[in-house]
DNA sequence: ATTCGATGTATCGCCGCGATACAACTTCCT
DNA sequence: AGGAAGTTGTATCGCGGCGATACATCGAAT
């Protein structure tokens, strides 16, 4: 997910626009990733890491912050394991999900697809898909393409114009901007028709959009 | 450029690794875009927001603080537009190169390609190219790819791991990621070779430097 | 006449993140 | 045996990006 702010180099649109979720993803990553087992703050930088993919970073000037503020929330409990050995020896701590940070999850889990979720967020909702129904995935993934249709559509008309009026180079890269996400909405409809026909060939229905 | 940060679901790459150029990526935007001309705080936003393309935002909360840095740093300059109209009425600030900015960017822009430079320096290097020669563009597209294909190389093993090991949705997450990686690679290629023959048919190798 | 939208400047607080420090255990070289 | 190097692990600091927000002016449409 990530990156300037203004995004990248590939065109990953950095607005997060609109109205942010209660739930922040990195919230949301951490939650997901508790929910199998119980780990320490450096394991869970390690396979966020590889669940996301190989181009994700996160660095530990979040993640411990993150940890503490969930903590504070309620949503994950630390247990210090054993505090033995006497003074020194900085303990190891164990992140658990607590029944809120539970909860919490599956609401989000459920919620997702309609609601306002942006870039970062999908990524960390699809890397979570095994976990999910098949019926949840397809509103996540057709929510996504919803979205990013609707961000096509605005781009177009800008397009049109730059095209007009900028020059080669400028042009050339929103050219490239634009294929990119056109890329990823047929990433997006091919994985749809995939979970459709698991579904058993049932038809698109109303749960698309709302 | 931007963002996130956590990239996007595009697959941006976040990580801005490495060391850190001095000049930081807004800082080069702000001075590039005021090369041409001198601008209000507001039009800079306006503009930078249509050059890197409709994916890309900047917020007040970036501009302003970077601005008065700037200004401190000796950069730019600010010129109140009229104080006049007694007391009330914010007025407007013109904001200009100094000579130490215009310095600055030169440097920049010529000293580019083969430096540790990131994906928001790339879109805007890239959307100041208009303004630059033809060896300097070739030197930073190759620079570009460079360090794409390096990090397509490191993930490669990262992947191969991950295609054994992981599920469907991780691994197609990665693959997709993969995949635009690569495609922006092809893009620079093609950008390079045409950058190459209107040099007159020069062949790669060296000849790049002078 | 007033509402609306664009133009314009500016700040606050949250928090992401790179850098860095520290500590203990493991592994492997010599 | 010793010790360098690498991995696992927790934690903080400061910089700065960014969303939200407030405020102010102006021209145009209703």
């Amino acid at each position: 997910m990530v990156s300037m702010r203004v995004a990248s180099g590939a065109a990953p649109v950095t607005g997060k626009g609109e109205l942010m979720a209660k739930t922040d993803v990195l919230t949301l990553a951490i939650l997901g990733i508790l929910e199998t087992s119980p780990l320490h703050g450096y394991q869970i930088r390690k396979q966020l890491g590889g669940e996301l993919g190989p181009f994700r970073a996160l660095s530990y000037g979040s993640l411990y912050p993150a940890l503490k503020r969930m903590v504070r929330e309620g949503l994950i409990g630390a247990d210090a394991g054993e505090e033995s050995t006497r003074g020194s020896r900085r303990s190891k701590i164990e992140y658990r999900l607590t029944d809120a940070g539970m909860a919490r999850l599956h609401e989000e889990l459920a919620e997702a697809g309609t609601s306002t979720w942006e870039d970062d967020a999908f990524d960390v909702r699809f890397s979570m898909f095994d976990r999910t129904d098949s019926v949840t995935r397809l509103r996540i993934l057709e929510g996504r393409r919803t979205r990013l249709a609707q961000r096509l559509e605005d781009a177009g008309m800008n397009l049109r114009r730059v095209r007009e009026r900028q020059d080669g180079y400028t042009a050339e890269l929103h050219r490239h901007g634009l294929e990119t996400v056109e890329r990823e909405v047929e990433w997006l409809d091919r994985l749809i028709d995939e979970e459709r026909s698991a579904l058993g060939g049932k038809p698109s229905s109303a749960g698309a959009d709302n």
